[in-house]
DNA sequence: ATGAAAGCGCTAACAC
DNA sequence: GTGTTAGCGCTTTCAT
């Protein structure tokens, strides 16, 4: 490495020396652990503070702790994520924990990369935001770290799990836009490259509900899916392929918010007046969902709950805990502007 | 710390029995280091690849370089960070270094520990992205591991500093308001919570341009800043306190995208047209601001070359740089549907 | 209750 | 060109 200029850097000893004890009784007041009198943890407390000690991290990981949990995201651009960072980052405050994140990327090569660089870096648990990877997979890595997996559906004895019920929010927009009278109802879903059961994966099963429940209503031939990605050019790209079939729809449920804004540029250029021509439903109810131009109905999701979670089962998993755990949170409809009924029927 | 079920991590032991050479042999091949007959290296290879062989990054740390660096963000929610976080990422992938991020948060104190996080983390190098605490804080890290800063202007000799040219790009947009014809032009501005000196922060940079732009053209009179925050709250409000004011402004010029979709907001609220009756400009040329229903005038900054020369002044300094490199990029205007001539003069 | 000492996986002197 | 070995800063037996 190259030398830097700066002075050494504190260590256990030189708080030890400070201390006049041993460095194994610094290390226990540092631990909280058992065996040290009040007094000398008041002496070793005294020199921490004197000397500005902090423990070097890359020399826990060595024999212990590093009380760091790491946080696999697939990409920075969702708004939601940053609900999620946040909610974890709440609970782990005040316990020592510090997260790190990494970017999973949109490859299984480029996830695994990125878990292992979790795993290499001896983190003590970490979270696997809306992963690629099969089950096996993250199995395997749950093996060697306490591992929660957000945004999945699996069911697995080596990990725990907390996510949205998918099914219910899906079900919630399209009996929305049944119930103003659409028949015609397109959806846009995402295109991955997992190798995990497509039935695990929540923009499968918002895709999977969107098909049962209009069969359910008699629209089985209405059934329309534009496969894209979950984003702004997903949605665009989308919104323009549903708008040229020979049916247009009078509605498009995004999977997700982000898509919606594309679905929304994409009538915009098209000429269609949204909610006039075609309404449009999202998912996720980011802050942009709600801004008054875009207006746009959508899913709510308790991100910083689910977060939140997400931190408090990975530290019962840290201190001990084995058995799997599933958290579910319940979804619900936001109704804005950019739903209304279709026009070629009479108002409600 | 619990013991996991997991066998044993291969190590470096490992490979070298199995290749039959010394741990030596095996670590020089992993740093590419002189002084392994291509034989021996081919061995090894051989091995690492057989017992699927990943270096333990802690262990490293413990002596050389651990192949991180480490990147400091605000918060997640500004989609200008996704594009620096790419640029940095893409010019890292192929040299064998991995990013890891923290969020600093918004007081000095969170910012703090994300960066000793860092430290103790030993990472080779650090990117922070628009710090709030002072020059000399931020010296005080780059004497210990090479620093480059991200959005601000400040002149060290121990750092590099990458930004963008935030007089310039606050004179494009105000400019354009004033050719258009506007006189009552607004700014709103973020309160930061930082100790550095105030030139040196691209919102302070955009606000003093503003007045002196404004004042270059005989409008010192007209001048009106709020002070909120870069946020769709901030922004929301800024624009709420300004649009209240006697001489209600004909433009508000938000110093960031984020900021004025807030605008957008408070000026739909308000019952007021954009562009009609008010001009919305915003900074960073995001995604959503090219959006038909939002088409925000916005400066753009290229986000992806200014992360990637983050990564590549990095990668300099780790290999024994000492000197300082300033990093600047220009801005350019890009005019869309949310500026226009004001409604109380004659089209140009 | 306290401390000595071994050792985690790796790198870098240094000897051969 | 190759291998031996001494640590890096911590935690953890295990004596005392």
């Amino acid at each position: 490495m190259v030398t830097r200029g700066g002075r050494r850097r504190v260590t256990i000893a030189d708080v030890a020396s400070r201390a006049q004890v041993s460095t194994t009784a610094v290390s226990k007041v540092l631990r909280d652990a058992y065996g040290v009198s009040p007094a000398m943890k008041e002496r070793v407390r005294a020199a921490i503070e004197e000397l500005g000690y902090r423990p070097h991290a890359a020399a826990r990981a060595m024999r212990g702790r590093t009380f760091t949990v790491g946080v696999m995201l697939p990409h920075l651009r969702n708004p939601f994520f940053a609900d999620i960072v946040d909610g974890l980052t709440d609970e782990l405050s005040g316990t020592g924990y510090q997260a790190i994140l990494v970017q999973g990327g949109s490859t299984q090569k480029a996830e695994k990369a990125a878990m292992d660089a979790l795993v290499d870096r001896q983190v003590d648990g970490i979270l696997l935001v809306a992963p690629l990877l099969a089950r096996a997979r993250l199995e395997e890595v749950a093996r060697q770290v306490p591992v929660v997996v957000l945004g999945r559906h699996e069911r697995s004895p080596h990990f725990d799990a907390v996510f949205d019920d998918d099914e219910t929010g899906a079900e919630l927009v399209v009996n929305h836009l049944i119930e103003l009278g659409h028949r015609r109802i397109a959806h846009i879903t995402h295109q991955d490259n997992s190798t995990a059961r497509p039935g695990d994966l929540l923009h499968v099963i918002r895709a999977d509900t969107y098909r049962r429940v209009m069969r359910e209503h008699g629209l089985e031939d209405e059934i329309a899916v534009a496969t894209t990605y979950y984003s702004e050019e997903g949605g665009y790209d989308g919104a323009q392929e549903l708008l040229r079939r020979p049916s247009r729809p009078t509605a498009i449920f995004a999977g997700a918010d982000q898509a919606a804004f594309g679905v929304l540029a994409a009538a915009h250029d098209a000429g269609l007046s949204v909610p006039g021509d075609l309404s449009v439903a999202g998912y996720d109810n980011t802050k942009l969902a709600a801004l008054p131009n875009i207006s746009l109905t959508s899913i709510d999701q308790p991100g910083v709950v689910m977060g939140g979670t997400a931190g408090r089962l990975l530290r019962e998993r840290i201190e001990g805990r084995t058995t799997a755990v599933r958290f579910s949170v319940g979804p619900s409809l936001i109704v804005r502007r950019s739903t209304a009924a279709p026009a070629d029927l009479p108002e409600a």
